[in-house]
DNA sequence: TCGCGGAATCCAAACGTTTGTATTGACGTT
DNA sequence: AACGTCAATACAAACGTTTGGATTCCGCGA
């Protein structure tokens, strides 16, 4: 059994005391060059390792950055998610710090996670997700000073760094898809209201619907497939048959489920039925009719927010990154109407 | 700004010192039942919270435990992975423990990133994946006596707990449907050698496809829809445009690549060419055609992996569980040839 | 009356860091 | 030669918890 390598260590092989090691390993000036030298030189000769427990009691950072997965985004694999926590941790480690998950099973717990993270000293910064305009989450952490960055700008803009995928852009894509195929009624299917990137993608698609447009009816659900298809049963049995139908999907897995509950209704998409779907899940290519969605560079945004927490961390006095990612548009064809 | 709760807090409150509301809280038996009693009520009157740092600096257990992310399990998002951190994070918060997750960029990374976790006590315990059957990781963890339960059993098994996919169950499920419809060639596409659960789907397949059966070939490929595509390519191009070919793929990823590459070589899935795949993604369903996979119960395989990891960490002495899923075929059509 | 056992509680040290302050010693100034 | 300055380092306290051992106080038996 290895034993673990603590400033002591260091100190007793070079006969310094424990705080000359601790301030020449944090580069403290105080410290003779030539003596932090030999300092860092058995420091790595003998492996050591600060040891974060000591550290975050004493008061400094504990090396850790949290994430916090909201639900529904652990019921199903949302293609960004592994990718983030990929890449946040393995540039993490490269700064010598780790990554933290938590995964909050209701909206409701998230504020008292939240409280654990910052009052017990949990981790040095959060990344957090499905932002609200007028989020509480985010108050509380700027009201305490607590490094975060959230992924979808909120209210308090300018007062925390944020990457947002421009969902607005991503509705106004579908929508104008849709529209180009004439159907006689357009349905949006977003998620639950309150959440910023299901309000902007509502808004955006609505925005492109205005003018000369069928009717436009706006759904709010959760983000599953079971839900797409209990929507997507009752806005097929509420229309005859004639009707040509649209659907805006906000998510792909959404629209899998409007898949099913055209099959179930009779109706065929492409045909009578059009469907754009979002995030372009893997088996969407090959989907009958292959799905049109909109996708979102997952590694680049992921790269994005990685760079905005460290940036927090590491140099605090910096401007706080934002920045927006425009949706590009995959247009398969289950969009389209037959004429 | 809410200051933290301490035991100091509730030990001045109750006028006793902060060691008998230490124990107290441990339900020591040395403490009074009346005092217990009273410590218990105001610790959850003033919303106490140990504070993990100074347990784990009190060389006690760190509360965390970690995940290690095999590549390249966090390229795509297989399903199983964000359950799985969910299902665990869910449960080490009840516990009072936190989830650390590692994620290694490649293989030859892991054993360092292990010994970091061992050596530097960075978690309790450690739920490893992606399992070879002579694995040099479990080695070296069972010789550092370090907790920790594998997805997928090992050569070590019986000295340490492992929850296991039976992937020779899907090797032989794949199979027996793509030969039901007489190809003449059948294609299994594993994942590279080594691998537990590749090596065990091959040898499931090649059992079910002994006897009066067409000629077999196994390709070892990374799971990824692109190499499952290349793979299939190479393969039509190699066979007569006649010829009935089958392809069991271990994964859907692989056989979303195969679809495409058989549309590409003029091929159609369902008549001159049947797939197989496998863990039964979102999509799958709605692919043209439907494709026949297999599925697994993520939620169980979640469930299970962690009552394994807290009984270790919870009940040492405890027998080691193990536990092997039969995943369950889900015939859609894919695995079918036109007569 | 004294001492003893035991229950209940308190005291103090320890874990590995960080950091404010004290100490040392060399050097330059007067 | 005495003194102040400054660089370099040492000392010690603190973070919140756990735990071995000491202390207090009670009732009881001798």
């Amino acid at each position: 059994m290895t034993q673990r390598i603590g400033l002591k260590d260091i100190a007793g092989t070079l006969e310094l005391d424990v705080s000359t090691v601790s301030r020449a390993l944090r580069r403290d000036p105080r410290v003779h060059p030539e003596t932090a030298q030999a300092v860092h030189a058995t420091a790595s000769a003998l492996g050591y390792r600060p040891n974060a427990a000591a550290r975050a009691l004493r008061g400094g950072p504990t090396g850790r950055v949290a994430v916090l997965l909201s639900p529904p985004q652990h019921r199903f694999a949302s293609p960004i998610f592994l990718e983030l926590l990929s890449t946040l941790e393995r540039h993490l480690r490269d700064s010598g710090r780790t990554l933290t998950v938590f995964a909050a099973q209701s909206r409701d717990e998230e504020p008292g996670i939240i409280r654990d993270i910052v009052q017990g000293r949990l981790a040095d910064g959060l990344v957090l997700g499905r932002t609200r305009q007028n989020d509480e989450r985010v108050r509380f952490l700027i009201e305490n000073g607590f490094p975060f960055v959230t992924f979808g700008r909120t209210a308090f803009d300018g007062e925390h760094p944020s990457i947002e995928i421009d969902y607005a852009e991503a509705g106004r894509i579908a929508v104008e898809a849709l529209l180009a195929a004439r159907p006689d009624e357009l349905h949006i299917l977003s998620a639950p209201e309150g959440q910023r990137f299901a309000d902007n993608y509502v808004s955006g698609a609505l925005l492109a619907a205005t003018g000369a447009s069928p009717p436009v009816v706006i759904h709010r659900i959760e983000l599953t497939e079971e839900l797409g298809q209990v929507t997507a049963s009752a806005i097929f049995a509420a229309a005859r048959p004639a009707k040509r139908i649209a659907l805006a999907c906000i998510q792909d897995l959404m629209a899998f489920g409007a898949y099913r509950a055209a099959a179930l209704a009779g109706r065929a998409v492409g045909r009578d039925t059009s469907v754009f779907g979002g995030q372009d899940f893997p088996g969407s290519e090959h989907a009958a009719p292959p799905l049109s969605t909109f996708s979102t560079e997952d590694a680049r945004v992921a790269g994005l927010l990685t760079q905005a927490m460290l940036a927090r961390l590491d140099t605090p006095d910096a401007a706080f990154m934002s920045e927006t990612i425009k949706p590009t548009a995959v247009l398969r064809g289950s969009h389209l109407l037959a004429r």
